[in-house]
DNA sequence: CAATAGATTAGAATAATTCTAATGTAAGAA
DNA sequence: TTCTTACATTAGAATTATTCTAATCTATTG
C-alpha cells in the first residue's frame, strides 16, 4: 500500500475533488463540504434542508440557496437523483443505480428496494413521439392498524 | 323517463350534492363550482392554480387557498387521489382506482395507465410495523430524440 | 501580475401551500 | 318562525419551499 503522507481522512477528498472535476463542476468550498456528507460510502436519501442542517453543524458556512443549487448541479451531473414522494419538498438519493423506494409518510421516511429483484410486466409502450427515461415504483408504507 | 321538472343540466348538480353530503361535506358553493369541474365524468388530472384559473373563467369567485382547502377535503373523502411526480406542485387525480401513471415532465402532463394492466413481482415485503397501503408506478417520459 | 470571461454563491424575490381569525350554516329551543 | 349556539367553512395573511440574479470568486490568458 502506498501512502501521499497525508492522514488517511483525506483520501476521500480527492477522490471528491476528482469526482466533482470528471462531472464537469469545480471544487468549490461549499461542494466539497456538501459532497463529503453525501458521499461518505453509504447510500442517503437527504432533504435540502436537512442537508443544510447537517453541514452547518460540521462548521460549514454555506447558504440553504446554495444546498438547492449545489443538489440540483449534482443531479444534473448525474450524481444524485430526485425523488418525488411528497408535495412538500424534494428528496435526493445518492443512489443513482436503477432501484425503488418504500416510502413511510408517517416517519418521512425513504428506504431502497432494489432494482433487479422487481419485476414489472404489462406496461404499455410509450406514446407516439415519447420515449420511457425512467420507471419509478413507490411502495407507500402505513403503520400497522 | 321521470322528470324532476327542473331543467337536464341540473341532474349531475343534484348527484353531486349527495355525494358531498355522502362524504360528510356540506355542499356549498365553492365546493359545488369545484365539484362541476372535476365529476363532470370524465378523468382528470388538475393542480390547484389550474383548476382555480377554471373555476375564475367559469365565474365562480372563490379563492386560491380555498381551491387548495377543497382538495385536500375531496382526498380524505376519497373522491380524490393526490399523485407525486414533480417538486413544484401536487396533480389530484379524479380516477380513485387502482392504476399507474405516464408523465412526460416537458409538458406537465399526467396521462393514466389501467391498474389490471401491470403486473409487479419481487416487491420485498413491508418493514416491520408497516403495512402496505398502495403501490404507485410512474413511467417517466422523454421527447424522442 | 493584471485583465477578462465564465462559474459560483447567496440575498432577495417568488411560488406553492397552510394556518387561523372571521364568517357562514344547520339544528335545537323558545 | 326567530334566536342562539356550536361547529363547519372560507379566504386573507403568514409560512415554507424553492428559484432567480446581481455580486463575487476563480481560472486562464496576455
Amino acid at each position: 500500500m502506498r501512502s501521499t503522507g497525508s492522514k488517511a481522512a483525506s483520501a476521500p477528498k480527492l477522490d471528491l475533488v476528482a469526482r466533482l472535476r470528471g462531472a464537469g463542476l469545480r471544487p468549490t468550498r461549499q461542494r466539497i463540504a456538501l459532497g463529503r456528507l453525501l458521499f461518505s460510502g453509504i447510500d442517503r436519501h437527504v432533504t435540502a434542508e436537512a442537508l443544510h442542517l447537517e453541514a452547518a453543524r460540521t462548521g460549514a458556512e454555506l447558504s440553504l440557496a446554495t444546498v438547492y443549487n449545489t443538489l440540483h448541479q449534482f443531479t444534473t451531473a448525474g450524481l444524485l437523483r430526485q425523488v418525488f414522494v411528497d408535495g412538500e419538498k424534494s428528496y435526493f438519493d445518492t443512489n443513482t443505480g436503477d432501484h425503488h423506494h418504500f416510502y413511510a409518510k408517517d416517519r418521512e421516511t425513504l428506504i431502497d428496494i432494489p432494482g433487479d429483484a422487481v419485476v414489472i410486466d404489462g406496461l404499455p409502450k410509450a406514446p407516439a413521439g415519447m420515449d420511457i427515461e425512467r420507471v419509478e415504483v413507490v411502495v407507500r408504507l402505513k403503520p400497522k392498524a
